[in-house]
DNA sequence: ACTTTATCAGTATTATTATATTGATATTGT
DNA sequence: ACAATATCAATATAATAATACTGATAAAGT
């Protein structure tokens, strides 16, 4: 139940384990029982050792030399890890394209998230279902979160709107807010911010391109 | 024109620049035309030093003590990094509401990225346009790609076929892929890939927020 | 003119993450 | 049973990024 001597998991490990789960549920697929690190590094495309080190993190048993590590078991505790077996409740903001895409991702459940409740301002989204989801007036975001006690708030509105937005959550009692507007929001220090800036990915995409290309000039 | 002696700008801080763009044209705006690194540092809640550094990396001028930066240089200055006056031209495959959500996303043009065409299997959607940018069935990838001369490509179908897709491509010439499907691509070598997963951002706010709710009660 | 002060630039330190290396061990094949 | 081998765990090194520190300097106040 508890986790003394594990190499604690890093930020950047976590963020590998969704591709680790994807791949080992394949190979559960093709009833494969075992696998090594070298092979997962090989299908990820990631270095061995990263991978060895990433399992260590998280697995509960060790793995054998020139077999590997137990496929289901590794499956099992990444998904304990990522909350699959009790999902955090969370309201999303935004009833727009993005929220839709959001609500119709099958990733969601998976690690470790079930949306409640969906906000918006516009009055024609209001009362609609999307997937399965309501959506409600904005004005009761705070009411809400309060009553259902969400902790969870994902942020779907135009950046102009972001912080009002949030600080409604924040109201509400949200401890974290998964932002996808293209904002810095301006939290107390105890709230959780996640942001996924398409910006910021774009700009890389970006300059790494324009790197390749001048290079490529030069030859 | 060229950057010797510059600090080359690093991936990290290339993922601030959005952030910063933002926040100077809102100062812009408010006519205020010079701003100290510490200012932006309070406004965007990260570290003085970090806004010093970034800003020096990407600068054609030096900071003033006492006074700080040009604003509208910092801004022209970013652009220009960005690709702001010369966007790239790009495609997109997978018709769903991810690619709706980009497809209207008001930030594309400004981080350099022009989508010029959407592709897709569902003969539904072939022929429609969404925000201006007419569907286009996939079987025309490949060829479409070397005769338009498209380098980046974004994949917004399911995961089953996004290695389908990114194949189709490379084979059209591609050299650069912005992937939202939760997998990753194999590629050659040459080939840039920019994962944009929910999954893992999911993962690592469920994550933190464990950790947070742990603590939480403890006291 | 002189002092104070906010800010800068440059350098140093620390933290985080990725990768390489080394020796140990379970399985496979002879 | 023994040797060969793939893989592991653990430790060491390197790369990357964030933060702290130090001395210099331009602007503002006295």
């Amino acid at each position: 139940m508890d986790e003394y001597n594990k190499p604690a998991i890093t930020t950047q490990a976590l963020g590998r384990m969704p591709y680790y789960i994807q791949q080992l549920r394949m190979l559960r697929n093709e009833n494969i029982d075992t696998v090594s690190a070298p092979k997962i590094a090989e299908l990820l495309n990631l270095n061995e050792v990263q991978v060895r080190k990433d399992f260590a993190a998280i697995s509960t048993s060790k793995g054998k030399p020139k077999a590997g590590f137990s496929v289901t078991e590794l499956i099992t505790n990444m998904e304990n890890l990522l909350g699959y077996n009790n999902a955090d409740e969370a309201v999303l903001v935004g009833a727009g394209s993005l929220a839709h895409a959001i609500l119709t991702y099958e990733g969601l459940k998976t690690y470790g998230l079930k949306i409640v409740a969906a906000f918006d301002i516009n009055s024609a989204y209001i009362g609609t279902e999307i997937n399965g989801t309501k959506v409600i007036s904005a004005e009761k975001i705070s009411d809400l979160c309060r009553r259902m006690k969400v902790y969870i708030g994902i942020i779907t509105v135009p950046a102009s709107q972001a912080q009002i937005v949030c600080d409604q959550l924040v109201a509400g009692g949200v401890l974290a807010i998964w932002n996808f507007a293209p904002i810095r929001l301006s939290v107390p220090d105890h709230i959780l911010v996640q942001n996924e800036n398409l910006a910021a990915s774009l700009a890389i995409l970006s300059k790494h391109l324009k790197e390749k290309m001048k290079y490529l000039d030069l030859h």
